[in-house]
DNA sequence: CCGCTTCAGTGAACCGCTTCAGTAGCGCCG
DNA sequence: CGGCGCTACTGAAGCGGTTCACTGAAGCGG
């Protein structure tokens, strides 16, 4: 283990200026103190290499400069571009983002939350698996909570970005069934429990309503395992004629399942996804999702969890909505 | 902004248990107590909902539990899923990852690096962008470093999960000469400054041994960008048979740029790519690439620097073999 | 029964910064 | 010219743990 050399405190600082540590402290934050003593407590810091110390701060203001970030599941590249995304937008708003994986369990997302609470973060952006769970309620008494995705029932966080998943199921839905899709199939990520997971019931009443034969499956969201079942589904010839994936890593999946199968897509079977993560447009066939504007969320959840962590207390809530971006894994049947 | 509940701190535990406050820090250590008194310790704690404070246990102690992971470029899907599992991998051991992304800039990635140290981080995992920097020597009296990629020039970390690099290239374009290839384009990303990127000059010398006449072409990550470059790359009759590409996203976009020209993926144009990213078995025609086993990296370097986190202090060098995984977007010309 | 080690636990000094109450000095106004 | 308010700064008390030096009691061999 490397020797840990002593860094320069502020009392130093305070001794090198002839000032007290307190006037050293205000200095550097720019606040309380004259211009001139400002500059020469700058200029005393550089001589001296102090930096300032993050987590004595932390301990006396009661604000650690971090936002607990909580997915669903990584497993999805689109919530992995979600988490990236939004921990460079908080590196450049001058905070960190502690990423954590529920790995699509709502039990293991709800320890990680009291986990991250118990970290001190000082906000907390939450993709909610069970949007129902008491726990929120109880945390964003403690710490603001911002959810993406579902919003937390009963009002319990200081902000939401909310998807509208019910149109975007729409927008997929009829899409298909425009193009004369009647027998189709979703695809939707394993839920370990929250059987009522809206997007289904959005599935199910939206089909309903266009008189689609929809059946709801259920797949793994690791590659592997999805293939597998996705092959299952296509296998044999009372396969539906289209798929709708509920994210587009499902879609992938489908897709080299077609290729095992040697279906071809979109004559044999067409596919539509959910997310529109970028890399989709590349796929042969480019694959026609829906879309949510990854950047504008990323900059709406963050946008949000600062705001109510610097006092600027407007409850808000962000509705996304979706575009059907139509492309080539999609025809007539 | 919610107010903020107090919470039960270890001096009330001790008032509870009739304890000293070092007592009860001892006990929920679980050293230097009797079984006894840590369960009367961890009941009282329970029933006053007691929970550790990681910050003053953090300003007190010397260590945060936090590892900050420094990133080449997150644009890249690659390092994503790179930074996601280390991520993964250290909540698995108690810890958390700070990721930061250097944006392929190598002045950003040191002044980054410097950030993360300021912050306290136990130790610093860090995908180099310029392996010789003086910078590294300096940080690593302070704080444990483990380069991935790279090794730092010099000694200069405390561990090293490195890539043969040069066996990485000899693969691919090996493969490329046995399949008849002789003109070759080689697409590597940008970088700001470093021009002598080890990778590039593998590239050289490998082609020169192999009698190839390989072109090395820059490439920005983002996808949009990199698909411009590889298209008027490959547009023309004096196109290169086939391309290497440096990294799978890099292909990916190469795979977009036949699609607008038309060009048939490998019957006009062989493509090669670099990083074994899963999508990219997914993709039509399938991506052959070279294969780093991305869980076997992700384990060594957390296991490196949890280590020496640890006071494990044997300093260890982890090598990478490549193998190269063909797949159907190569082919003779 | 004595001296020595070991074990469980104590008290107090930190870790490095923030913040709050308070003060000295100064300009200004009636 | 006394009082008022303002700015710039000080002193000290935390924030909530950890750790070090120390103590009293128990254990033990001779």
């Amino acid at each position: 283990m490397p020797e840990r050399r002593k860094r320069a405190t502020i009392r130093e600082v305070a001794q090198a200026t002839g000032l007290s540590p307190a006037a050293v402290s205000y200095a550097l934050r720019g606040i309380q103190t004259s211009e001139e003593t400002q500059e020469r407590v700058r200029a005393a810091a550089r001589e001296l290499g102090y930096e300032a110390h993050p987590i004595a701060r932390a301990l006396a203001s009661g604000r650690t400069g971090m936002v607990g970030l909580l997915c669903g599941s990584l497993e999805d590249y689109w919530q992995q571009s979600l988490a990236v995304g939004i921990s460079r937008s908080l590196l450049a708003r001058d905070r960190y983002a502690l990423i954590v994986d529920a790995f699509n369990d709502p039990a293991r997302e709800l320890s990680l939350a009291r986990q991250l609470r118990d970290q001190r973060v000082d906000g907390l952006i939450v993709q909610p698996l069970d949007p129902s769970a008491p726990l929120w309620a109880e945390l964003s008494e403690t710490v603001p909570v911002v959810s993406v995705g579902d919003a937390l029932h009963g009002g319990r966080s200081q902000g939401e970005v909310v998807f509208d998943n019910r149109r975007g199921v729409t927008l997929a839905l009829e899409h298909l069934r425009d193009l004369g899709h009647r027998r189709i199939a979703v695809l939707t990520p394993t839920l370990a429990s929250t059987p009522d997971r809206p997007a289904d019931v959005h599935v199910n009443a939206e089909a309903d309503r266009l008189r689609l034969d929809a059946e709801v499956v259920v797949a793994p969201q690791a590659l592997a395992e999805a293939t597998e079942v996705a092959t299952g589904l296509l296998r044999g010839p009372g396969r539906p004629t289209a798929v709708f994936c509920f994210s587009d890593s499902i879609a992938y999946a489908v897709y080299a399942a077609t290729r095992v199968l040697g279906l071809d897509v979109p004559g044999d079977v067409a596919v539509c996804g959910y997310d529109a993560h970028p890399m989709s447009a590349l796929l042969t066939p480019p694959l026609t999702t829906v879309d949510w504007d990854i950047d504008g969320i990323v900059h709406s959840a963050v946008r949000l969890v600062v705001d109510v962590i610097d006092g600027k207390p407007r409850k808000r809530r962000v509705v996304r909505e979706p575009s059907l971006r139509v492309r080539e894994s999609t025809a007539r049947p």
